[in-house]
Order: C-alpha cells, then sequence, then structure tokens
DNA sequence: ATGTTGACGGTTG
DNA sequence: TCAACCGCCAACA
C-alpha cells in the first residue's frame, strides 16, 4: 500500500491501515515501516517510499537517531515536499487522496 | 499462554 | 498546541 503513495504526497499510518481495512492497526503500519530497517539492500523492499508515511498530525514519528528523522525529512524536500523546522508537513497541501476500497481489493489480488 | 514494546491515533484536560 | 491516558495490532521473549 505505501508504494501506492504517489512522489510529493503523504499520507499517515492510521490511513495506511483503514485502507487495508482495519482502522485500527495504525500502529502495526508503523511497526512494519520500523522493520524495513532490517531489509536494507533486499531488492524486495528497497522501493517502499517509507518516507511518505507520517503521523496523524503531519509529524515525522520517528523514533531513532536525530539523524533518521533528518534524513526522512531530506528525502521528502527532496521530492518536493515542504517539511517545517519541527519536523512537520502541511496535509492540507500534501496529503495522498488514497485508494478507494474498490481499488484497493484490486490490488490485494494482484493484477 | 502471558507480558512487553513500538516510525500510532482519538479523546480529554 | 501539548501531554497524559488508553485502546489496538503484531512481533518477541
Amino acid at each position: 500500500m505505501v508504494r501506492q503513495i504517489p512522489k510529493g504526497k503523504v499520507t499517515s499510518y492510521g490511513r495506511v491501515a483503514a485502507m487495508l481495512d482495519s482502522p485500527n492497526a495504525a500502529r502495526a503500519v508503523g511497526y512494519a515501516m520500523a522493520g524495513l530497517r532490517y531489509k536494507q539492500g533486499n531488492p524486495q523492499y528497497d522501493d517502499v517510499p517509507w518516507q511518505r508515511v507520517v503521523n496523524h498530525a503531519g509529524r515525522i514519528s520517528i523514533k531513532g537517531s536525530r539523524h533518521s528523522r533528518f534524513m526522512q525529512a531530506e528525502l521528502l524536500r527532496a521530492e518536493g515536499v515542504e517539511v517545517s523546522d519541527d519536523l512537520r508537513v502541511d496535509l492540507d497541501e500534501y496529503l495522498w487522496d488514497g485508494l478507494a476500497p474498490p481499488e484497493v481489493k484490486r490490488l490485494l489480488e494482484g493484477k
């Protein structure tokens, strides 16, 4: 689902969960993004634009080093998304519309 | 089986 | 705007 987020747009952990018909699994989505940390170098996961997922307030939500938060901000800026100094993105401007249920279904069924 | 731990989110003060 | 609380989901020990 995260791969569907267009360049220059963002969405939230909760929205990703909701699109997958699991509205209370926002936390699990975060857990999945964190897991990508251990998949670096694996071409199967290197194309996941994890930087486009922020929290419900539009804030970068990485818990680790200050460096990793800065990296997410830079990746977003590099694709045209404005990130304020306090690591926040204006959702009114950059929020991705998301996919409607039928599209999600088609996606999950592959093809 | 049981408890802890997060890149979360809505509500409340 | 913020922080504290609490509910939730999945991975681990």
